[in-house]
DNA sequence: CGTACCCGATGTGTT
C-alpha cells in the first residue's frame, strides 16, 4: 500500500495538503524528522500514515491520558489497530493490552513519558520491535522537561535496547529555534529532517489593553464580554483561585449570561474537568475561565476572542492560547488586560524555586513577553521576529498598527490614552534631561521591565524579590544607568 | 499563587 492508498483507504481523503506527503516520506525512508505544523493542520496524519505502512509497531509519547484517549478513539473509528497504556485503566486492562503488544495485535500504542521509564513495559517493547518511536507535542521536552516532568528528557536511554536506532520523530507547532535545537538534543536526533510551517496567523487581531487597578480591569472585561455577546471565548487567568474569582464576578454582573459561563483548572477531578470540556465543546458553555491547564488537544473552530486577564509568562505562551481563536479563519480578537502588578504573581509561580540556567532562561522568556506586550512597535512583527519567522511585509492585524482600530470607540479610547500618556513622558523626560527620544525609547524599556517586577524602587528592593539574585541586579541596574547616563 | 503522570496507602460500599 503507498502512502497516498492508505490516505484514502482509512482517512476517506484524495489529497495530502503540504507538507505532509514529504515528512510521510522522510519518515518511512527512516530519517530522524522533526515537524513544527499549527494546530489543525493535520499533523496527526504524519505520523498515522507510516504507523500502518511500517512493518512493526509505532509508538506514540503523548503528555494527556485525555489527549491519548481521544486520538485513540478517532483512529478505531476508521478501523485502526490503535491504543493505549495509562493509569486510567484497571491493572488487569492493562496486563491485558502489553500481552497484545507483545502478540503484535496492534500497529499503534500511545503511552506517556512515564510509562516509557517502565523496565516491564520496556521489556515488552524490547520483544516485538519499534518501527517509529513519535514524541507528539514535542515542546513538552523544552516546557516542561526540566523540572516538571523529567521523564521527558529520559526517552532515548528508554529505547537504547533497539538495536537498529528506529526512526524518532517529533512533532510541535510553535517553537524557537532554541526550543528546536533542545528538542533535537534531548531526542538525540542525528541530523533531523526538519519541516515547517509559518506559525503566523493573519485572521486574529493583537489588542493591549492597559488598566489602572482591580476596578478597571473588570470593567474593561465587562466591556468586552458586552461586544462579544453570545460569541465563544477564552479567559485566561494565573492562577487557580482567581478562575473562581472571575467567574463569581461575571456571573453577578452579566446574570443573564451566567449559565453560559464556567471555570477549569489542574486541581479539578479528572471527570468533572472532562465534563466541562465536553459542556465547551458541545457549546453548552460559551465561555470558559481558565488556567494554563486548559487548551492542549482543543480543536475548537469557532473561538472568536481570547483574553488574557493576566499577562502570559512567555511569548510561546501567549501565542499558542492566542492561537484558540479563530481555527474557522473567520476574524478573531485576542485582549490582554494588563496591569504592571499582575507581574508579580508571574514572577513567585515561574521564577521562585528555580535556579541556575533554567531560572536565567525563564526570566528571559518573561522579559520577552513584557517587552511585546508593553512596547510600542508591531507585535505580528515582534512575534515572527521571536520564531525566526521572515516579518510580514504589512501587518493589519494588531493595536500598534491596524488603522481599522481608529473607528472603534472602545478601542480608540484607550489607544489615544495610552499614546497621551507616553507623550506626556517623553515630554516630561525631555524637559528634565534633554535627552533624545531614542534615548527615552531604550529607558524605558529597561524601566519597564524592571517596573513589571513589582515596582522595586530601589536595588535593595529588587534583590529582595524571589528569583533575582544581587549579581544580577547590580548588573541590570548597571545596564539602565549605562542608557540614562549616556 | 501553574502545568501531569503514576503508584500505593487508605477508605467506602458492595456481596
Amino acid at each position: 500500500m503507498t502512502p497516498q492508498e492508505a490516505l484514502q483507504y482509512y482517512f476517506g481523503l484524495t489529497t495530502f495538503r503540504a507538507p505532509q506527503a514529504e515528512i510521510i516520506q522522510s519518515i518511512l525512508s527512516g530519517s530522524d524528522t522533526l515537524a513544527l505544523l499549527p494546530t489543525g493542520s493535520g499533523k496527526s496524519l504524519c505520523f498515522q500514515i507510516p504507523a500502518l505502512l511500517l512493518p512493526h509497531l509505532t509508538v506514540v509519547i503523548s503528555p494527556l491520558i485525555a489527549l491519548m484517549e481521544d486520538q485513540v478513539a478517532h483512529l478505531q473509528e476508521r478501523g485502526i489497530a490503535a491504543t493505549f497504556l495509562s493509569s486510567q485503566l484497571s491493572t488487569e486492562e492493562q496486563r491485558t493490552r502489553l500481552d497484545e503488544v507483545a502478540g503484535g495485535k496492534w500497529k499503534l500504542l500511545y503511552c506517556t513519558p512515564e510509562r516509557l521509564q517502565q523496565k516491564v513495559f520496556q521489556n515488552v517493547l524490547a520483544s516485538c520491535g519499534i518501527s517509529q518511536l513519535v514524541v507528539d507535542e514535542a515542546h513538552c521536552i523544552s516546557e516542561w522537561g526540566h523540572d516538571f516532568r523529567p521523564e521527558y528528557r529520559m526517552i532515548p536511554e528508554a529505547i537504547s535496547f533497539c538495536k537498529v536506532r528506529p526512526v524518532v520523530s517529533a512533532f510541535t507547532a510553535t517553537a524557537t529555534k532554541k526550543t528546536v535545537a533542545d528538542i533535537t538534543q534531548s531526542l538525540q536526533q542525528v541530523t533531523p529532517r526538519i519541516f515547517s510551517l509559518p506559525p503566523i496567523r493573519t485572521n486574529i487581531m493583537l489588542n493591549v489593553l492597559p488598566c489602572e487597578n482591580k476596578t478597571e480591569k473588570l470593567l474593561q472585561l465587562m466591556r468586552l464580554l458586552q461586544r462579544h455577546g453570545g460569541e465563544t471565548g477564552i479567559i485566561y487567568v494565573a492562577t487557580r483561585a482567581a478562575t473562581w474569582e472571575v467567574l463569581a464576578e461575571l456571573q453577578e454582573v452579566l446574570p443573564s449570561q451566567a449559565k453560559n459561563m464556567t471555570n477549569y483548572h489542574g486541581g479539578m477531578e479528572f471527570d468533572e474537568r472532562a465534563k466541562k470540556q465536553q459542556m465547551y465543546m458541545s457549546g453548552k458553555v460559551r465561555l470558559l475561565i481558565a488556567t494554563t491547564a486548559f487548551g492542549m488537544g482543543i480543536d475548537k473552530t469557532n473561538v472568536r476572542f481570547v483574553i488574557h486577564y493576566h499577562p502570559p509568562a512567555s511569548i510561546e505562551q501567549y501565542y499558542q492560547e492566542v492561537g484558540r481563536a479563530g481555527r474557522d479563519g473567520n476574524p478573531s480578537f485576542a485582549y490582554t488586560l494588563l496591569r504592571q502588578k499582575d507581574f508579580k504573581v508571574l514572577v513567585q509561580i515561574h521564577l521562585a524555586n528555580k535556579s541556575g540556567e533554567l531560572l536565567e532562561h525563564t526570566r528571559w522568556k518573561l522579559h520577552q513577553v513584557i517587552r511585546l506586550l508593553y512596547g510600542q512597535s508591531c507585535s505580528t512583527k515582534k512575534i515572527a521576529r521571536y520564531f525566526s519567522q521572515p516579518a510580514p511585509t504589512s501587518c493589519n492585524t494588531c493595536d500598534r498598527c491596524a488603522k481599522k482600530y481608529r473607528q472603534d470607540p472602545l478601542l480608540r479610547t484607550l489607544a489615544e490614552k495610552r499614546t497621551k500618556e507616553q507623550i506626556q513622558k517623553l515630554l516630561k523626560w525631555r524637559r528634565e534631561t534633554g535627552k533624545t527620544e531614542e534615548q527615552y525609547q531604550i529607558a524605558t524599556d529597561f524601566q519597564l521591565m524592571l517596573l513589571a517586577h513589582c515596582q522595586p524602587k530601589t536595588i535593595d528592593a529588587c534583590c529582595k524579590l524571589p528569583g533575582f539574585g544581587k549579581g544580577w541586579c547590580e548588573q541590570f541596574w548597571q545596564t539602565i544607568q549605562a542608557y540614562m547616563v549616556q
